[in-house]
RNA sequence: GCUAGUGUGGCUCAACGGUAGAGCAGCUGACUUGUAAUCAGCAGGUUGGGGGUUCGAUUCCCUUCACUAGCUCCA
């Protein structure tokens, strides 16, 4: 669609917010409006004493046709502060936001009809007539904080679809619908990746066979590119003693949101949330010279996080998780070069895995709240600056986000979004000069000076929790041959063809390809049904003509044809593709 | 965590005040099968848990737990 169009259709939105609000002030005089702005499928408007559900949807649809149909004058006037208060001194919502404005603030307003007003900048159209082609539907209600703070009350917010064209509405409902189709906890639980159970508890994920052979499969990945770049593995501890958290500032800032603290005998545990500490620990203790550096300590880590019982989801946002993570500990002059060598892992690993949609996020501190983050002014701002020169440099696209940093330094992410649309972090790297000032970590100069060295968290595939549901989310559950559980699947076509299916079965183990065989007395029919909903990527069919020819008849997953060939030729075939990372 | 909605066998769904029913999956047997469901039989649920209303509750009410959507949070 053009820009043009877009702001259209933007205002369009805009102006059915108002009517949507009108509409629902006519139905239920006792609610208080809000705010409704456009958003990217059309529109909401939030209120506050409403209580409806999806069998009022029409009649809240009708009433707004009903108003569309009127031909409607908006109409802008504007008013002094004082005129405003007068005018909304019974919604005490627009009241607040009157009263945040300046004392000799010129307020526009817009009156659609003569009976409804909304404080507004606009623009709008000029009659609700306009808006009669508008395609819209309420697509839900929901809560939503007043001004977007939890210490706010919670108001009513009604979604609704809306757009100029008829067809971008059915296409964006259809596209919702497909959405759900390759929702990671729909496609998870199909493909036998992982379960979850009441017993063990919320937001803990159970992982399964098939499961267990994608996460090795991927951890087995990157610990293969860290140790090419000279990271080395370490294993810790899942907890630590509570003094650990609050040497590193962790336990101030986030123990609402860990496991409660162990008590036994004198001492005091907790699950950890992240193993920054740890690894500090390792560096800690031996002594380091500038020639040793920089240091690059990984590990395969679990933690565990409380997070908000209505924020778990699936594998994307659990209790317990694991993390690829790594602390770089280098020398300032190092800082430029470390970053660049994790951002170009990320880019090398985005390629192999072939992920296309994500955007860079430079992440910085809240100006306006600057008591939140651990360090001074000057190297908040000197940390920002060499992170967005980086960026820039690296030619990646990014947008600046303030408020996101972590509390002892400002961080690049890589922001990706799921399948119902949610936007998370998949690889994040973080410069830090406040853990090396903490745990007073230390390296002697050429100088022969003890001097701070600096630390650069890292995460590539962030969690590998995470990061399956995001590679399930994105192939569809279509998982490439490499990364796969079952690379080959085996079907016999009757009894006499066991014997065969077994040796080809173990052939292919010992070429470490993942393979089974289903030799069930079922028809070759039912057998091929069961595999290509497991999606297989390949189908071997055995039968007589196969065991005499010694060759394997193979079905590729997507395609419905079956392609002949020698077992050894199969092979070659497969273990290319597998080298290949397709 | 907050607001709202949902909760029936492993899965997908039915019955909606009168002692729960189907398909798939599972198990057993027969069939020995050539590219998306062979046939027959068996088994499986005190309708998430607890409490209440009622002669009677899966159905109505309360409460609790879990899930879903959105909000908030995300080292």
């Amino acid at each position: 669609m053009e820009k043009e169009e877009l702001e259209k259709q933007q205002m369009y939105r805009h102006s059915m917010s108002h009517v949507l609000a009108k509409a629902i002030k006519s139905l239920y005089p006792q609610v208080k409006v809000a705010i409704g702005p456009a958003i990217d499928n059309g529109f909401y408007y939030d209120f506050d004493n409403l209580n409806i559900n999806q069998e009022d949807f029409a009649k809240i649809e009708d009433k707004m046709h009903e108003i569309i149909n009127k031909n409607e004058d908006f109409t802008r006037k504007e008013v002094s502060k004082a005129e405003a208060l007068k005018l909304f001194a019974n919604e005490p919502y627009k009241t607040e936001i009157i009263n945040d404005l300046p004392k000799d603030a010129v307020i526009s307003i817009y009156y659609t009809g003569s009976d409804f007003c909304d404080l507004c900048r606009g623009p709008h159209v000029e009659n609700t007539k306009f808006l009669r082609g508008f395609s819209f539907k309420i697509n839900r209600v929901s809560g939503a904080y007043w001004r977007g703070s939890e210490k706010n009350k919670m108001l009513t917010r009604v979604y609704v679809y809306g757009f100029l064209n008829k067809d971008d509405l059915k296409e964006c409902i259809r596209l919702e619908e497909e959405a759900k189709q390759r929702d990671h906890r729909k496609l998870g639980k199909e493909l036998n990746i992982f379960m979850m159970s009441d017993l063990v508890g919320k937001g803990l994920p159970i992982w399964l066979p098939n499961g267990f052979l994608l996460r090795r499969a991927l951890s087995d990945y990157i610990m293969d590119k860290e140790i090419a770049l000279g990271y080395q593995h370490v294993m810790t501890p899942s907890l630590g003693s509570i003094n650990l958290y609050k040497t590193s500032g962790h336990w101030e800032h986030y123990k609402e949101d860990m496991f409660p603290a162990m008590e036994r005998d004198s001492e005091t545990y907790v699950l950890r949330p992240m193993n920054c500490p740890h690894h500090m620990m390792i560096y800690k203790s031996f002594m380091h010279s500038y020639k040793d550096l920089p240091i690059r300590i990984a590990e395969i880590a679990n933690d565990f996080r409380f997070e908000g019982s209505g924020n778990l989801c699936g594998i994307e946002r659990t209790r317990a998780f694991t993390q690829n993570d790594a602390h770089i500990f280098c020398r300032p002059d190092q800082i430029k070069d470390e970053i660049k060598g994790v951002i170009n892992l990320i880019l090398d690993v985005y390629k192999d895995f072939g992920f296309k949609n994500y955007t860079f996020r430079l992440s910085l501190r809240d100006k306006n709240n600057t008591e939140k983050y651990f360090g001074n002014d000057e190297l908040w701002e000197k940390s920002e600056t060499a992170l967005r020169e980086i960026l820039k440099n690296s030619g990646a696209d990014y947008y600046e986000a303030e408020g996101e940093a972590a509390f002892y330094g400002p961080k690049i992410d890589v922001q990706v979004k799921s399948a119902i649309g949610h936007e998370v972090t998949l690889s994040t790297v973080q410069l830090d000069y406040q853990l090396p000032e903490r745990f007073e970590l230390e390296y002697v100069d050429e100088q022969d000076n003890r001097v701070r060295p600096v630390v650069i968290h890292r995460a590539i595939l962030g969690s590998l929790d995470r990061f399956a549901a995001f590679l399930i989310e994105e192939t569809k559950g279509n998982l490439p041959v490499w990364l796969n559980p079952v690379q080959v699947k085996i079907l016999t076509v009757s009894e006499k063809n066991i014997e065969y299916a077994k040796q080809i079965e173990s052939k292919l183990h010992l070429n470490r390809i993942r393979v089974t065989a289903d030799i069930s007395n079922e028809s070759v029919g039912k057998k091929i049904r069961k595999a290509v909903l497991e999606k297989s990527p390949y189908i071997l069919v055995l039968g007589d003509k196969e065991m005499v020819e010694n060759s394997v008849a193979v079905r590729v997953r997507g395609s419905k044809n079956t392609v002949s060939m020698s077992y050894s030729q199969f092979e070659q075939e497969i273990l290319n593709t597998i080298n290949n990372k397709l």
